[in-house]
DNA sequence: TTGTATGCGTTATCAT
DNA sequence: ATGATAACGCATACAA
């Protein structure tokens, strides 16, 4: 009698079958085997409730079939909305997941790229904050929203053409006299696009704007500071806003609500990501909506793609506005077409 | 010249260093080895850019250092959360986690459970729809929310415990006809204790109370409908609902706007969970909250937990309530203590 | 077509 | 204290 507790091996189905290690592994693997030895090693796996060991066939081929994703939590919708696509992309592949939340954390962040690397991954996905994060060169990586060196590819919505159609979709519901709201500070982020985009809407429409952009430390209360200076005589003298995320898109409209003034009729606001109540649920504001499933599929499609020379440093996918409650576009020119 | 694209490895280490692969490994693993070969051994490590690989220590060792986690999705607030907590957890123990999205689908959940045995991981948490799951004797399993077994640890929140609470707080915040709203028929829930929970409540508060209970398979539409039944003269002849979730709570307050009737004014609701917006902000509903982080750490807890002869079969964290702007509390007994 | 032997990267048990 | 060697579970090139 021997070790009872661990799992079975291969070994063990190959004595119980009659047969030899090899023949077991090939069967496993659905190469061509005899009729009869075949079944017998079918049999013996049943019995023996045998499962291949992958650690040892990773050891082996040097491939796991694991992807890492790194990304600061699993709370924000956006970020949970983003995680669950991946995932599903990933499984389509056959590949697991191996999550890692980073907290917003630098140093967690590399310590989770060296743990990847340690763990043999085949490839890492990452929504990250450390520009300086090392990464060896033999782990394919590709970033979300980051650019971290012409290697490495980046995946994003596209950002400028958001921010565009952002302004446009302001000046098609009649504003005037628009602003834009952001916070973070980093440069190199994709979304900082956004802000350029809608330069160019407001431009391009003859939209009257003006920008508010707080560094990553400052708290959201300076924005309410800012819509409050803005007031005159109980009247705000903005009539739309275009914030950076969703996120910031429901705070400012809470700030308005406190200021008295009313979201759409007085003031209308579109946000970016397209986030929804409980991820499928209507949309929580008005707002450009990242293609998250598009997004997530890209990532993984490059990420495991070995056979590509050079793969593209940028890859931007289109956006749509969906209406979310905080625009007034059924009172202007839709209205009238139902005359 | 030998592989240059691969990876290091010890031997590549060893011969770096001139010493043998023994001592690197006890270099690696800080075993006592002389100061001078240290010294080399670790010069070769920088120069040579060494990591561990963990697949080959975890064949070694039959240990793994990660867990898979099994749950619906990573969208929906509550499993969002539940799965952040997790890998918190996870990883101030440094392991490691596999994420598997089910998507309710029972099949796949089986799949995802041999995936993660065939990984060899070190252990399995699961909030799981699939009453049959077929788990191998030596993967240890905690469930979330579900009994599936003598010998399977189940963690979940307090639930009837939460259910009294819910029913006394409607009837100290003055309700006399209050309503319980459920969806979901799986008898071996353990949600589901939450109804029980809420009868006690209203029993010993003498609450007149009714349930409103649909099948799984059932339209949201149903709860709207029978809310419509109890209007009679535009008044609603419940003055509180309890709603199994924060989810439904939220379907319910909608349906309430769409019914005309005010909330908490004319109707009072809570809910269940303590979800909150984007995570960390303020809760969406008045509710009865589960305590995550501590949930998370029990699972985590009793899964790692390998002497110990006899796990507990069921593991109940107490709850709390959270008012979330859907009671009126604070027009109440609150109000006169600040006379 | 089937069986045998070797190696993947690591750890642990030996002698040295 | 250090170095050689076997073993973990599997896949594969090679021999039978």
């Amino acid at each position: 009698m021997k070790k009872e507790s661990s799992a079975p091996t291969m070994k063990d189905v190959a004595r119980e079958a009659g047969v030899a290690l090899g023949t077991v592994s090939k069967v496993v693997n659905g190469l061509p085997v005899g009729d009869s030895y075949k079944i017998r090693v079918e049999n013996a796996i049943q019995k023996l409730n045998y499962q291949v060991n992958s650690y040892a066939q990773g050891l082996k081929a040097s491939k796991t079939y694991t992807v890492a994703l790194l990304i600061p939590n699993t709370v924000e919708p956006f970020f949970s909305a983003l995680t669950y696509h991946i995932n599903i992309a990933l499984l389509k592949r056959k590949y697991r997941m191996l999550l890692c939340s980073t907290d917003f954390d630098l140093a967690q962040e590399q310590e989770y790229v060296t743990m990847a690397q340690q763990n043999k991954v085949d490839g890492i996905i990452g929504l990250t904050y450390n520009p300086n994060l090392i990464i060896e060169e033999n782990t394919p990586f590709v970033t979300f929203d980051r650019r971290m060196g012409a290697n490495i590819p980046c995946v994003a919505s596209d950002n400028f053409a958001g921010g565009q159609l952002a302004a446009e979709k302001l000046a098609d519901f009649g504003c005037k006299n628009v602003a834009f709201l952001r916070i973070g500070s980093s440069l190199t982020n994709e979304p900082n696009k956004r802000k350029a985009g809608f330069e160019n809407g407001c431009l391009s429409r003859g939209l009257h704007y003006e920008m508010k952009i707080l560094d990553d430390g400052e708290p959201y209360e300076e924005f309410e500071k800012f819509l409050a200076e803005h007031i005159h005589d109980g009247k705000l003298s903005i009539d739309g806003i275009f914030c950076v995320t969703d996120k910031l898109a429901l705070y400012v409209i809470q700030s308005l609500r406190r200021l008295k003034q009313r979201v759409p009729e007085d003031v209308q606001v579109i946000g970016y990501d397209g986030i929804r109540y409980f991820g499928d649920q209507e949309y929580m504001c008005s707002t450009i909506v990242q293609p998250l499933p598009e997004l997530a599929e890209m990532c993984v499609e490059l990420l495991l793609q070995e056979n590509m020379k050079t793969k593209p440093p940028l890859v931007c996918l289109p956006v749509t506005y969906a209406y979310g409650g905080t625009t007034s576009e059924f009172t202007d020119k839709s209205e009238s077409f139902k005359e």
